[in-house]
DNA sequence: TCTGGGGTCCTCCTTCCG
DNA sequence: TCTGCGGAAGGAGGACCC
């Protein structure tokens, strides 16, 4: 899948411009020009945090991950909608299809994104990048920005860039003028708590996060990750499109409207959240031989208890009897519960079943 | 006071076994 | 029989992504 020469690929990274909110303006154009905020049931006054904002909202200081009701109080005036996922998805696959036209050779990364490789295509990056704008516009009547570079790492920094309907090439010998004055956060991998790391260590742009040496870093962060800092910090990335992708795990959490503390009512939930778990399990053709219950308290301190069996397993009774042997082996007495989840991992593929495109 | 849901990957620790 | 060692496997938690 790699291809011979990776210093010389062509990635190309597609990003859709806050894909949900242009998804809720395109079928409803009297959003347009309003502040408009997507995420969980759409009402700010229940706890759930805001999935997209689009670029009005975003005026206002509301960002993803943002709780819903912190971002009422920044805009009480912004239209608040729920998450219409199945909606985003059909949008989603017709954008697919564009670029599946354009090469097979395509990572889907989540709903609103993709890498190609466009390393055997004969067009400029500037005529493949026209051509994608052009077909999701027809197909969709939504923008996006694109990013072309040598990798993967690159693609999906250049594709930040210019938002929206933005196109940046990114060359090799870009790299010192363009990545290094960057703030750490750009860097893919590098999450709050990394952030927080390196500040200690005086390091809050590429440039400086490139002038440590590969021991530092590994000594540090261990050597996975160090190195994977070292060489991000240089533009290197030489990871291949993930073309074809079997699921680790399915599952199911969800989060009470106010803590919970009374068994029977999270027995409940957790009985519910499983019989939806076995349903995609069998769905997609699966069984596992791990079962894993999330617990997580009031204070936001959150457990695991997880069992496993020694041949996979997909009846939902069976499945139930093990998340329930997790939760016998959690305190809750006098504790309230926020969020209760189950999932499934360690599966085994059981029958060969065709998917939707 | 507030902090979703569905995933992946990594690290550290414990346990088991030869 | 006891002890120590090292690897494998699994459990738990953390960080990150969209």
């Amino acid at each position: 899948m790699t291809s011979p020469n990776p210093s010389r690929r062509r990635i190309l990274h597609v990003d859709m411009d806050a894909f949900f909110a242009a998804v809720e303006e395109k079928r409803n154009p009297s959003l347009k020009g309003k502040p408009v905020v997507i995420g969980g049931s759409g009402d700010p006054s229940q706890r759930g945090v805001v999935s997209t904002a689009n670029y009005e909202a975003r005026k206002y200081g509301i960002y993803s991950s943002l709780p819903l009701r912190t971002a009422y109080k920044l805009c009480p005036r912004a239209i608040f909608l729920p998450v219409d996922y199945e909606a985003y998805a059909s949008v989603s696959r017709r954008i697919k299809a564009v670029l599946l036209n354009v090469t097979p050779v395509m990572e889907d990364v989540g709903i609103d994104e993709a890498y190609l490789d466009i390393t055997d295509q004969a067009d400029s990056d500037e005529e493949i990048a026209r051509k994608i704008k052009a077909g999701i516009f027809e197909q969709t009547g939504l923008t996006c920005s694109i990013g072309i570079a040598p990798n993967k790492l690159l693609a999906k920094i250049a594709s930040d860039m210019e938002k929206p309907d933005g196109l940046t090439i990114f060359r090799e010998e870009d790299i010192e003028r363009r990545l290094w004055p960057m703030a750490i956060r750009k860097l893919y991998g590098i999450g709050p708590k990394t952030e927080e790391h390196l500040k200690a260590m005086e390091v809050d742009t590429v440039g400086k996060l490139a002038a440590l040496p590969r021991e530092a870093l590994v000594q540090r962060f261990g050597s996975s990750y160090g190195n994977y800092l070292y060489e991000a910090a240089r533009g290197i990335d030489e990871s291949p499109l993930v073309t074809r992708w079997e699921p680790k795990s399915f599952s199911r959490e969800t989060t009470f409207q106010v803590d919970e503390k009374d068994w029977q009512s999270i027995a409940r939930t957790v009985a519910e959240l499983t019989r939806e778990v076995v349903s995609d399990l069998v769905g997609k053709g699966y069984a596992a031989r791990n079962v894993s219950l999330k617990i997580r308290y009031s204070d936001f301190r959150t457990i695991t208890r997880a069992c496993s069996t020694a041949t996979a397993v997909m009846e939902e009774e069976e499945i139930r009897r093990l998340a329930f042997s997790c939760l016998k082996r959690v305190d809750l007495k006098g504790r309230k519960i926020r969020l209760v989840g189950v999932r499934v991992g360690s599966l085994e593929k059981i029958a060969k079943i065709s998917s939707p495109v």
